[in-house]
RNA sequence: GCGGGGGUGUCCGAGCGGUCAAAGGAGGCAGGCUUAGGACCUGCUGGCAUAGGCCUGCGCGGGUUCGAAUCCCGCCCCCCGCACCA
């Protein structure tokens, strides 16, 4: 199907290749325009998600290339990480379903695949799969700047080292501690990927209460501290295991679940004895805050595997709590059982804390009562604890006897009231999950703090904002993504970024830490500035030394000083200065939208703290993720498209057109195969459309309709010019591709004979507009058209002013809306007309509708106003009644009109609607297949036998169908 | 839950106060070309209407306005991200 547009596509790029069209080097006398791409992964081949956003951002640096910027579009492949490791293992293992995956989806041959047991080496296959994909798909790249990460490539690996100690030395990268989820079992976090239950779900904070109970504390965990205030008693499960443990320094009473966790998260814990919680039912403890003795009573609901084992009830607010009281109440058999008075129960009065719009005193009881809870056990009771807590937070006001803080609301004096309490010495933390997580190994998680951690200082106020202001600095695609970068930087905490396993480079003060994937990959574009001098130089790993960066990126240091300790010639080293001077700062980088939160927010933080100002991004792109036939993509489903199956199948031009007519902004874009074929079938049209004007021959007068083409060409490129300007690709290329072509169509519709000059003229500029888009078959079209050189450099074309003829556009705006008009009147009256009248406008008519319009401009009129103005003319005077009637109908639809249809037809002036009508004369009987006549309607020897010649509007000649 | 993006005609999508029955594409219909066509070209494609009009309509319910797909309020639904992972 697609063996035509292999021959052209890849004679296309051998012919680029050879001219090396795309290979940029520093020109200061030309304006430079610098792409990138985040390098793809290579754990597999490129898919179509890659090729889409690869595809807008080349569609950019074609257009700009165009627009005579100087363009570099480099490309590099990101080989650290796990995942290359991990697969690698897998199949060494022998792991059937990897080695099914790979083979039928990636296409991977049997004998290499036996390879890939070589971590290296499979990315190394990839990368050279890759590449040839990357190229078959015509992506305009220099090569020569091509790498890979890792400490494979031992000068991109010095390069990160540069970046880490310059980070460390700012201050930027810090040593710290970090909760994660943790299987016991295999002493490792456990991710996302790795759990058999629990997807999702991450450490929380839980504040411990502590309240006194004979000598040790009983650390009650709750998120909802500021309710300590309206606590009447506490709740442990008689049936679960507690122990009193020095913690610290303290003694706790927890369950022993949490004991185990404490000693997880840097707590010293030291179990002095183990007992049922039975054992301190009906016990009293002391509430820190009022002084009060409360009790210790049972509650089932309590789950020993969920923080400390130990909750406070405070009946007031929570459902659980006032339910647990009421099942109390309810069975003074349990109560007697644990030696406790009913009279104990009945004293517990619910102490209102939080006043809630909706709702009296005590939300808890009312929420209880309304959804008919059963007990403590009925799965009702987190819903409503669920209700109450939201409503509560975010609304929920304090009342005055929380003392500082009433008349304040929850989500406002949380924060401080829980430092408050951990000054007070009652309040300590503790994490946990909110949810059972379960590992792989079927171990259930729990929450590990890791110390010795290094960290990128994210949570860095002064940081953040340099972080904002690059934002507020970039250009943004879509304007909408700027409040996501914003909203992802401030809720950027530190960020661990170093690992102990996986391909990397190794952190350069602890090498048994390796720089984490996406800590290494954030200002790797100044390093595609460089690499080629690397590699013509052969300049050595070591030879980068830290003072060589620092002056090639930072402008620090001496050049000649420098080349006596690197052995780098002082002239390579100032090249490589230039080089990066000339690039920087990165002009567009694209990704997919879920790369914002970490990416692409690190790409801008990694800048701010490097770089000074000059050298941020100038915009940032982001796009939705690819679907195929409307599903997310992925190996499981078997919906995995790769890059070079697909362009084999349909070819470059044809799969570049159809992932940019996918979509645009942060729209998930849908690959479906229907539409691909649908897009072939009009390029080819397209192609033989372009022959076929490419040899009409001869020349004819413009008329009208030419000038017309000529004109709405000219909007044509100012918005695929701008569109792209503003990475709208889909609007650009629907622009570039479709409408354009309609209007053409509209031109060969409009006219018995094209003029050959205007349609390649048009022609001319057309595939112009569409290179950057379907670059392959558009050289092959340029030379159709018998044009030199490439398409692919050839000067984008200049929306020209002057072409612009509004009374053209107008013109034949009267035509459609008359051929429209006849249609539905024909519709309307079920008649084949014979003959067609049509009355244009008298003088008098334009003379006040242009009078009216010019006055519309500038405010509202009333027909006083206009009255008075024309009534000035001596030859309206005459007709002052009828310009009056007429005025009236005229004036709403004038008042109508957006300002812009006002402008215009001020603009395009007086239309000789009369010439106008008579030159398209053949057109409407081509149409209407009868007789057309056409009059003024001051025309005394008009054929008007029902008299419809004073309908006639100016832009809306009057009919008359027989 | 938090944050971001969305809900438009048969479908995909543009529009974001008047030019809107609503761009463009797909699908459907009709005509042309052709031995034939799922290939190509052209036109039509909400309903009603014997004169260029009217009615319904842009997630649901209210509101602002001379006028709302477009602005405001409330609600429902869908997609994406939420950290040691590329």
């Amino acid at each position: 199907m697609s063996l035509e547009w292999r021959r052209i596509e890849e004679k296309w790029r051998r012919e680029w290749e050879k001219d090396r069209i795309f290979e940029a080097d520093p020109d200061p006398k030309r304006k430079k325009c610098f792409v990138t791409f985040p390098y793809p992964y290579m754990n597999g081949p490129l898919h179509l998600g890659h090729a889409f956003t690869a595809t807008r951002i080349d569609v950019y640096a074609r257009y700009k290339r165009m627009r005579g910027f100087n363009t570099l579009f480099p490309w590099a492949w990101h080989w650290t990480g796990e995942p290359i490791v991990g697969t690698a293992l897998r199949i060494q293992s022998g792991d059937e379903e990897i080695i099914k995956a790979l083979k039928e989806i990636d296409g991977v041959p049997e004998e290499e695949l036996k390879k890939f047991v070589d971590p290296i080496y499979m990315a190394k296959y990839y990368t050279s799969e890759g590449k040839e994909a990357a190229k078959e798909i015509g992506f305009s790249v220099d090569w020569r700047r091509e790498f890979h990460t890792t400490s494979l490539e031992p000068a991109y690996s010095r390069f990160i080292e540069w970046q880490y100690e310059t980070l460390r030395k700012k201050g930027y990268v810090v040593k710290g501690t970090h909760p994660v989820v943790w299987c016991p079992k295999c002493k490792s976090p456990t991710g996302d990927h790795d759990r058999l239950e629990g997807e999702g779900v991450s450490p929380e904070e839980y504040t411990l209460l502590k309240f006194q109970c004979g000598d040790a504390y009983l650390p009650a965990a709750t998120f909802r501290p500021e309710t300590i205030y309206g606590v009447t008693n506490m709740f442990l499960n008689p049936d679960a295991t507690y122990v009193e443990a020095i913690v610290d320094d303290e003694k706790w009473i927890i369950s022993k679940e949490a004991a185990f966790k404490l000693s997880e998260q840097m707590r010293k814990v030291k179990i002095l004895r183990e007992f049922k919680g039975s054992e301190l039912i009906g016990k009293y403890f002391v509430d820190p805050i009022s002084g009060r003795n409360l009790p210790i009573l049972p509650g089932w609901f309590v789950d020993p595997k969920s923080a400390t084992g130990v909750v406070y009830s405070v009946p007031a607010h929570a459902p659980a709590d006032w339910i647990a009281l009421k099942d109390l109440m309810n069975k003074p058999e349990v109560l007697r059982k644990f030696g406790i008075d009913l009279e104990v129960i009945k004293g517990i009065k619910p102490i209102s804390l939080i006043k809630v719009e909706g709702y009296g005193d005590y939300p808890a009881i009312e929420i209880v009562e309304k959804m008919g809870v059963r007990d403590q056990f009925d799965p009702k009771v987190d819903e409503a604890t669920s209700i109450i807590y939201r409503k509560e937070f975010h609304t929920g006001v304090l009342k005055p006897i929380t003392g500082k803080y009433a008349g304040k609301r929850v989500r406002d004096v949380k924060a401080e009231l829980i430092e408050d309490f951990k000054k007070m010495g009652i309040a300590d933390l503790m994490y946990d999950l909110p949810e059972k997580v379960v590992c792989r190994c079927t171990t259930r998680c729990i929450v590990k703090i890791l110390s010795d951690q290094w960290f990128l200082k994210y949570s860095d106020p002064e940081w953040k904002k340099l972080a904002h202001e690059a934002v507020d600095r970039a250009k943004i695609f879509p304007e909408t993504a700027r409040a996501y970068f914003h909203d992802k930087i401030d809720w950027l905490r530190d960020w661990a970024c170093a690992r102990r396993t996986g391909l990397g480079t190794p952190l350069p003060w602890s090498p048994d830490w390796i720089v984490e994937t996406l800590s290494d990959s954030t200002i790797y574009m100044a390093f595609y500035t460089i690499v080629k001098h690397i590699r013509k130089y052969n300049i050595k790993a070591e030879q980068l030394t830290n003072e060589v960066f620092d002056h090639i990126f930072l402008g620090i240091g001496d050049p000649d000083a420098l080349a006596k300790d690197s052995g780098i010639d002082a002239s390579i080293i100032r090249e490589m200065r230039d080089e990066f001077t000339y690039w920087y700062p990165v002009d567009l980088r694209v990704s997919a939208k879920e790369l914002v939160p970490n990416h692409l927010s690190f790409f801008i933080f990694q800048h701010v703290a490097l770089f000074p100002q000059k050298y941020w991004p100038r915009a940032i792109g982001v796009n939705g993720m690819l679907l195929i036939e409307g599903k997310k993509m992925s190996k499981s489903k078997g919906n995995f498209l790769t890059l070079s199956k697909t362009v084999d199948e349909f070819g470059a031009d044809v799969t570049r057109m159809t992932l940019i007519l996918g979509a645009e902004d942060m729209e998930d874009p849908d690959w479906r195969a229907e539409n691909a074929k649908s897009i072939d079938s009009k390029l080819r049209s397209l192609y033989r459309f372009i022959n076929e004007i490419a040899s009409m021959q001869g020349e004819d007068k413009p008329r009208s309709i030419d000038r017309w083409l000529i004109s709405v060409l000219q909007g044509r490129i100012k918005a695929v010019s701008e569109a792209i300007e503003n990475l709208k690709t889909r609007t650009a290329a629907e622009i570039a591709f479709f409408e354009v072509w309609n209007d053409i169509r509209w031109y060969l519709r409009r006219v018995d004979k094209p003029n050959p000059k205007t349609l390649k003229k048009v022609a001319d500029v057309w595939v112009r507009l569409l290179a950057p888009f379907t670059p392959h078959v558009c050289e092959e079209m340029w030379r159709l058209l018998k044009r030199k050189g490439f398409i692919s450099v050839a000067e984008w074309p200049v929306y020209d002013k002057e072409k612009v003829d509004v009374a053209a556009e107008e013109s034949e705006d009267i035509i459609r809306s008359l051929i429209n008009d006849t249609l539905n009147i024909m519709e309307a009256t079920k008649k084949t007309p014979k003959r067609i009248c049509y009355y244009v406008a008298a003088d008098w008519k334009w003379k006040v509708y242009l009078e009216i319009l010019r006055k519309a401009l500038s405010a509202r009129v009333e027909i006083r106003d206009v009255m008075r103005a024309l009534m000035k003319d001596q030859e309206l005077r005459e007709k002052a009644k009828k310009i009056s009637a007429y005025v009236g109908k005229l004036l709403p639809e004038i008042n109508v009109m957006s300002e812009d249809q006002k402008r215009r037809r001020v603009k395009a002036k007086r239309i000789d609607e009369e010439a106008l009508l008579n030159e398209a004369k053949e057109l409407f009987e081509k149409e209407f297949k009868a007789e057309i006549l056409i009059y003024n309607e001051d025309d005394s020897k008009r054929y008007d036998p029902m008299n419809r010649a004073n309908l006639a509007k100016p832009y809306r000649p009057a009919i008359y169908i027989e």
